[in-house]
DNA sequence: TATAAGGTTCGATAAAATTCGAACGTACTA
DNA sequence: TAGTACGTTCGAATTTTATCGAACCTTATA
């Protein structure tokens, strides 16, 4: 079996490239770049509850969604107890992948 | 059933969404990502034999993510009878998607 | 012309991602 | 304390992607 360790070494890739690919991953499902869009069209710092990003599936399937953002790094999660709220991870990711966030701003 | 098309006006995307997560999904894959990154760090204009990424998969593999490179409008093929090269749609590309070469570049 | 080399397409199989209901945990609140 | 609201995790089903061999087409060349 191959699995993704092995064709990346394979491909001589850089680490870099790697952690370029998951956030490329991340963002390439309809509903997570929208999240990440509202996000970065909102103003910085903002934080925003899971539901009002008008996701019409299942919580379980939001959950999966907003942890695979989380893991990557894209956001961060607040816990409020009842309640928790996504933050975009700005400033960091300003830093690790300069221009992304403008990239993806237009759209 | 629920297809993409149906998520994608559910969720009110604009038509530049769209495209963008159409060239975010091409790029979310190790093989695609690396070839992508090659032509970026080539020279401009730079045309490549599709055998030259070291690419270890059958050629009915690589057939296909060339040309779903080619279908999102990531590369051009160039055609030259008994083989092919692949070229970096540069200035199309930095027109339609201003920053995505400068954020792979570092990749 | 025959042969080889390179690329595409087709059909089938394997792998990965998405989705959801159900069960569970935690924290508000009546 | 009991009930409710919100989120996570688990397991299973579905859908999408990736992969490859085989057949085929086109072009160069012996």
């Amino acid at each position: 079996m191959v699995n993704e360790t092995d064709i990346n070494t394979d491909m001589n890739q850089s680490t870099k490239q790697v952690a370029m690919l998951a956030i490329l991953k991340a963002l390439a499902h309809p509903m997570r770049l929208k999240i990440i869009v509202d996000l970065i069209n909102d103003e910085e710092g903002a934080e925003r509850h899971c539901t009002s990003f008008g996701l019409t599936v299942a919580k379980a399937t939001r959950s999966h969604h907003f942890k695979l953002l989380k893991d990557v790094g894209l956001i961060s999660h607040i816990d409020k107890g009842n309640h928790s709220l996504a933050k975009l991870r700005r400033e960091e990711l300003e830093e690790e992948f300069p221009g992304l966030i403008r990239l993806l701003k237009n759209a």
